[in-house]
DNA sequence: TGCAAAATAGCACGGTCGTTCTATTTTCAA
DNA sequence: TTGAAAATAGAACGACCGTGCTATTTTGCA
C-alpha cells in the first residue's frame, strides 16, 4: 500500500469530500455546515425521526423555507445528520485509536473512546443507538445510512479485534466476532444504563466487563 | 410469607386489578381491550412516541373521538401500552420461568425466555429497549412507567441471580449487579445487531454469550 | 320494555408538519 | 461597480395531529 495512505474507517462516500480545495468555504456551504451542526444537536436529543425543519430554523434563526433550500428534502437533512455523526465518531473514537500500538492497546483504546462517547458524556446521546431503535422497522434511505456507518464502526472493531489477535495478545482461537459482539453488548448495555435509568456506577461496569472479555480471551499483559 | 403468595414481578400498581370478578366484562372494558391491543401493536413497530390516535383509530375502525375517549389523552394511552407489555412480558418471560427451580435452572430459563421475546421473533420489537432510546431525554409520565417497568424486570433479574448464588449455583463472589448488567447487554446487542443490521447468527452469540457469563460466574452444572 | 347511562360518531379548532412557489436579498466574479 | 447567480424569506397548500364539543347510537339494568 501507498506509504502516504493514512487509516481510515469510513466506507460511505462523501459528496462534499475535497470541496475545500484551494478556495475557502462559500457563504452557503457555511450556513449549511452550521445547519447540519444544529441539527445533529437536535437529533441527538428528540432522535432522527423527530427531527422538523421548523425546529431547526428556529435554532438557526432563519426561516424554514432558507433550511429547507439546502437539502430539498427533510430526507436529506436526516442523511446529512447522520453523515456528521459518523464524521465525528471516527474522529472522536477511531482516530485517536489509531494513535495506539497495534493489538491490544488499539483496542483499549478504541473501546475506552467508545466507552467516553456513549456514557453520559454532557446530554448527547448516542445517535447510532437511538437510531437503531427508531429505524429497525421503517427501512428506507435513512436507515440504509445509518446502517452503513454502524456496519462500518463495527468491522473496524472486528478488524481490530483481529489484529489483536494477530499479534499475540488474544489467544489464538478468540472468535473475533463473538468477542466484538459482547463489547459492543457492553456499550448498548452503558448507554441504556445511564442514560435511561440513570443508573450511576454503569461506567464502571462496562469498564469491569470489559476487563472480564479481555480475560476470557486470554489477553496477555502488553 | 403467606402459603398461598405467588410470585409476581411487578411493582406497579394496576387500576384496572380485579375488575373482572363476579360480572363479565362490559362492551366498554372489551373495546378497551382491543384498543390498547391494537395499540401495542402498532407502537412496537412505530414507537411509543409514534403512535397516534388516528392510526388507532383507522386499525380499529373506529372514529377518532371514539378511541380518544377511553383514556382522556394520548399520554394515557401510552401508558396503558406500556402496562400492557408489561404484563405481557410477565406472562412470556417471568412466570414461565418461575416454573423452573430454583437457582441456575430457572436464571437459564429466564434468560432464554428472554432472548426468545427480544430476538426477530415475527416482527415486534421490544418496547422496553426502543422506549428507552425515546425517551431518555424526555422525562414525563410516560417515561417514568417505561422505566418503572424496566427496573422491576431488572431487579427480578437481579433477584434471580442472588438466589442461584445463594443455591450455591454461583461463585461465592459473584457480583449480582455486574452479572445482571453483563446479561441485559448481551440482550441488547442481541436487539440491535438481529433487528437493526439484519446479522445473522446473533441468537448463537447471546447463547455463547450467556455461557461465556455463566463459566466466568463459577456456574456449577445442575 | 323503557330509560338513564355509557359508548361512539361527527365536526371543528388551532397547531405543526413537509413542501412548493414566488419575491427579495445577498453574494461574488467579471 | 454591475449583473447574473446563489441564498434566503414569506406566504400558502394539504395533511395530520390532539383535543373539545355536541349529537347520536348502543348498552344493560329496573
Amino acid at each position: 500500500m501507498p506509504v502516504t495512505s493514512q487509516p481510515s474507517m469510513t466506507d460511505i462516500p462523501d459528496p462534499e469530500a475535497g470541496n475545500g480545495r484551494a478556495r475557502l468555504m462559500q457563504k452557503g456551504q457555511q450556513t449549511k455546515s452550521a445547519i447540519v451542526d444544529a441539527a445533529l444537536g437536535l437529533a441527538t436529543q428528540i432522535g432522527i425521526e423527530g427531527l422538523s425543519i421548523g425546529a431547526v430554523a428556529e435554532v438557526m434563526q432563519m426561516s424554514k423555507s432558507g433550511v429547507f433550500a439546502h437539502f430539498g428534502s427533510r430526507e436529506e437533512l436526516q442523511i446529512s445528520v447522520v453523515r456528521e455523526y459518523h464524521h465525528r465518531f471516527e474522529l472522536e473514537v477511531f482516530y485517536p485509536a489509531m494513535q495506539e500500538a497495534r493489538g491490544l492497546p488499539r483496542l483499549q483504546a478504541l473501546f475506552a473512546n467508545w466507552m467516553k462517547r456513549t456514557s453520559a458524556e454532557i446530554d448527547s446521546g448516542c445517535l447510532y443507538i437511538s437510531g437503531a431503535a427508531e429505524f429497525d422497522d421503517r427501512p428506507g434511505p435513512v436507515s440504509d445510512a445509518l446502517a452503513s456507518s454502524v456496519k462500518t464502526w463495527l468491522s473496524a472493531l472486528h478488524r481490530c479485534v483481529l489484529k489483536a489477535r494477530e499479534a499475540g495478545h488474544l489467544a489464538e482461537n478468540t472468535d473475533a466476532a463473538q468477542m466484538s459482539f459482547e463489547l459492543h453488548g457492553l456499550v448498548l448495555a452503558l448507554h441504556y444504563e445511564a442514560r435511561f435509568l440513570k443508573t450511576d456506577k454503569s461506567l464502571d461496569r462496562a469498564q469491569r466487563g470489559f476487563e472480564h472479555i479481555l480475560l476470557r480471551y486470554g489477553a496477555s499483559p502488553t
